[in-house]
DNA sequence: CGAATCCGTAAGCACTCACTTACGGTAAGT
DNA sequence: ACTTACCGTAAGTGAGTGCTTACGGATTCG
């Protein structure tokens, strides 16, 4: 899954309140919903936009369908960052340490 | 810095790209707008919601301005995704032990 | 077989937001 | 002082999206 779409995901609050409420434990649309200031269908979008960037699991069980987080769902974001602010770090110490240099040559 | 304005900063696609051209360094505005498919002042509105978000750092030149990445912006996003994700992870290996138990005491 | 439950999808609407052009303000060069 | 370069902001517009209500399909229970 690319960290594009996984972004988008989490952009959403109402989207993030569902993954708090997943934290917990898998459950069901209706339950998710009970606890969520938003419809029913609407959690049900926002279930299909997290499952689609590969945040959720769906396992049905008869007419219910149980959610879950997937415990790998953030790593391609998670090495982003890595790789962004990593080699932003990098930069930033050697610069500093080139700086820390110029002045002791002085 | 919250994370929620660090994740709404880089659900954007051109301010990704921004991003992108910073990890060479620290560029002006003029420079970064050369290389990007939008406007001067579209660079300098997301240039606006980057700084907010504490992923960039200002420092002014005279009439120029040099922006950089700040290697500390994504601290806060990086927390709220391993707080997650690790619960989620946990909870996972959890049940899955249990499972095997449950599947060795039969 | 019929009713009820659980859920996803379609259609429509209001709102957000990314982009453009136009403008004004500040610092450097002649 | 005047011009030029660099930049932020205001105003307006179009596309994207999160929400609702309405509807239809699938499974379970009587």
């Amino acid at each position: 899954m690319t960290y594009e779409i996984t972004i988008a995901a989490l952009a959403d609050p109402t989207r993030r309140l569902v993954l708090e409420a997943l934290k917990a434990g898998p459950k069901p649309v209706g339950t998710l919903a009970d606890g969520l200031p938003v419809s029913r269908p609407a959690v049900s979008q926002h279930l299909k936009v997290l499952s689609d960037a590969g945040l959720l699991t769906v396992e049905t069980q008869g007419t219910r369908r149980l959610y879950a987080i997937d415990p790998h769902g953030a790593d391609a974001l998670r090495a982003y960052l890595d790789s962004m602010w990593d080699d932003a770090l990098a930069a930033y110490t050697r610069k500093a340490r080139e700086k820390a240099k110029r002045k002791d040559t002085q």
